[in-house]
DNA sequence: CCAATATGTGCAATATTTTTGCACTAAACC
DNA sequence: GGTTTAGTGCAAAAATATTGCACATATTGG
């Protein structure tokens, strides 16, 4: 997938930070004309190098001031597909990302909801139920100091 | 906060999912016309509530192919001012996502490079050097199920 | 209860932006 | 060396977003 070359780097490097560049704007920051810009982006696009494009919302101004990690442990025994349990977890609008990790725990969720009260029924409701969970571990963020930070993409 | 009524809330759903739809689909899907969905779009960016719009990268396709939380325990005693010593970390493109939070560690910083020896690198580069660091414990993702799912908002 | 103001709305014209046809260039491959 | 292939910019065409305007709806103050 390294077939990016140096101009198609600096196009994604400028999109990350902001999408809505307009193609003559893209055009002088990355040296090349608004067409080529045009037909690089939509052939980043077929390759799949892009997944569309994203509204950033902020979620204090939508009511969500809670955000939290949820670490699961599965019951080994039952443990034979693991992410069908999980799975049922990530249809949930408070479920923002999901990973199977290593260590001591199999699976850390980020969730954000309105508050305090509002995690809890979440565990209550759509975690603790869930079967096959032998553990959970919840931590709280008091402060966020970076989300979603562009990806790495060397110029 | 709660001043967005039911249109503002269908049209961020909406540009949650997919910011590129064009006003004609948009209002469509909203049942609004595309110039009072315009209207609205402006004004929910003035109040703050989008910021700004996000090219989604495959990671893989970058060739960005270890996804790694790294939870950092800060000396205490140094711990006037631990944001300083992890402010540094915050400009580095590997890290996506930082968070103060609750529980043993203080930090949880959600990390994205080519392998593990990048993050080995990473590590000992960026992170073990930090001043007051007490401890540093890493978690690789093995998988990844969901990222960056859209939040919740309420129709 | 009514008038007066403010806010929100759709339509249509305007302005901006994106896409594409085309001729040209530069490199790769017989 | 000639031929093909992929890439490029320009300019026209298509698509999209924005805005002025007239009308409707709701809100406030008398």
């Amino acid at each position: 997938m390294e077939n990016l070359d140096r101009f198609d780097r600096r196009i994604l490097h400028a999109l990350q930070r902001d999408a809505r560049l307009t193609l003559t704007a893209l055009a002088e920051t990355v040296n090349l004309s608004p067409s080529q810009c045009s037909r690089r982006i939509v052939r980043l696009e077929e390759n799949g190098v892009t997944q569309g494009h994203a509204l950033r919302l902020d979620p204090e101004a939508l009511g969500l001031k809670v955000t939290a990690f949820i670490f699961l442990s599965m019951d080994k025994a039952r443990m034979a597909s693991p992410s069908d349990a999980v799975a049922e977890l990530l249809t949930r609008d408070e479920v923002i990302d999901c990973h199977a990790i290593t260590g001591n725990h199999d699976f850390i969720l980020k969730v954000i909801v309105e508050d305090l009260s509002e995690l809890s029924r979440f565990l209550s409701t759509a975690v603790t139920s869930l079967p096959g969970i032998r553990d959970i571990a919840t931590q709280v963020a008091m402060n966020t100091l970076k989300v979603n930070g562009p990806l790495k993409v060397l110029l």
